[in-house]
DNA sequence: CATAAAACCGAGCAAGCGCTAGTTAACGCA
DNA sequence: TGCGTTAACTAGCGCTTGCTCGGTTTTATG
């Protein structure tokens, strides 16, 4: 079979699985839920996708893809650490409120992926990662931070990662003050000014 | 049907399935292969279990009654607010690598639970995160932290729950400094003395 | 407007699923 | 010795699962 990557219908199809897949996990979303939010019959699924797991993958794979572009694109002109740091973790938290079901799905369904699949997308969240990496290190060449890089980027990933376990945007918090928030406790600003 | 829910072997079968539930995932899991890690038939199981369902149920509390009783000891006979996060800091930590698999569980299948189990647990965890809730708010009282407390009791849980992401004890990093780090970056305190 | 490619349908297979029913074996206690 | 309880067994039912396949319809293109 020759399958297009790239066609507009797939990737609504990936968009609407992400969405099943985020609501009721990729084991208990059958092909033919999919198939039905589609609006197609069970077996034209397979027209586009190899199999199932083809699809988990293309719907953490859009996810990623889609962070790593915003991620750069909202640090690329911005100069000073702290900005740059700020600036990442809004698009960070951006990403994960727009993309939410592309990103629930790659916390909650990791193991569900093969191998290979999982390999794939470990190079794509090393990527990622490494954006942090390079803005965590410029804000201590700047003196705004010490101590272990590795792990302050890991604790920070995870209190935002966590949101989507908890954060609904506009009850109250908006997305700007959480950021602001993680950028204060991660430099080890006092939050007298709020 | 009568079942013991405190019996011994009972709880042998739930430590089991928590490692199963844990490295496979509850949906992928079969009941066969719960069975047969048990050493019984899958038959036998129904004899322990209502259904599936349950044993999900069982792991899940286990894990956070005992990371209740871990954290309610700990800081029993502190006083100091700085000396009670840092030891719920650590308390937390600890039944996280101890319960690492009921913990893991918890967080990866809570969508597999019936509403009734759900809202039974949801009791359990609140109670636990009232807990922090408590000791953060001595925090402030004692003029060491200001700002949203709600929102820094998320973002401290947020970042300690992340850590099964990645952390592995004994390579390089010990429990105690990842929780002084943490506690740390939540009281806005220089690294400089590491 | 002809033709190829892409999208979809409908029926169904083989395997595996959670769970049930009825039975047996071992044990403590009267 | 006889009886109730607990824990295990065997066999399999009824259903759902991911996926296949041959054929049909729709869409895009020169």
């Amino acid at each position: 079979m020759n399958l297009n990557k790239n066609s507009k219908r797939r990737k609504e199809l990936v968009a609407i699985a992400a969405r099943l897949f985020c609501d009721q996990g990729y084991e208990s979303t059958t092909v033919r839920m999919l198939a039905d939010a589609m609006g197609i019959k069970s077996g034209s699924l397979f027209h586009h996708f190899n199999d199932k797991q083809e699809i988990l993958f293309s719907v953490i794979e859009a996810g990623m893809q889609h962070a790593m572009q915003i991620a750069t694109q909202a640090i690329c002109e911005l100069e000073q650490p702290r900005e740059r740091l700020m600036a990442l973790a809004r698009a960070h938290l951006s990403t994960l409120l727009e993309d939410r079901d592309a990103h629930v799905v790659a916390i909650y369904e990791w193991r569900s992926l093969t191998e290979a699949s999982r390999q794939e997308l470990v190079k794509l969240r090393d990527a990622y990662e490494s954006i942090w990496s390079q803005v965590i290190a410029e804000c201590h060449g700047a003196g705004l931070i010490q101590g272990n890089q590795g792990l302050q980027r890991r604790l920070a990933l995870g209190a935002l990662n966590w949101t989507v376990q908890w954060y609904r945007p506009g009850v109250g918090l908006e997305p700007d003050d959480l950021a602001a928030e993680l950028v204060a406790m991660v430099l080890r600003e006092d939050a007298c000014g709020k």
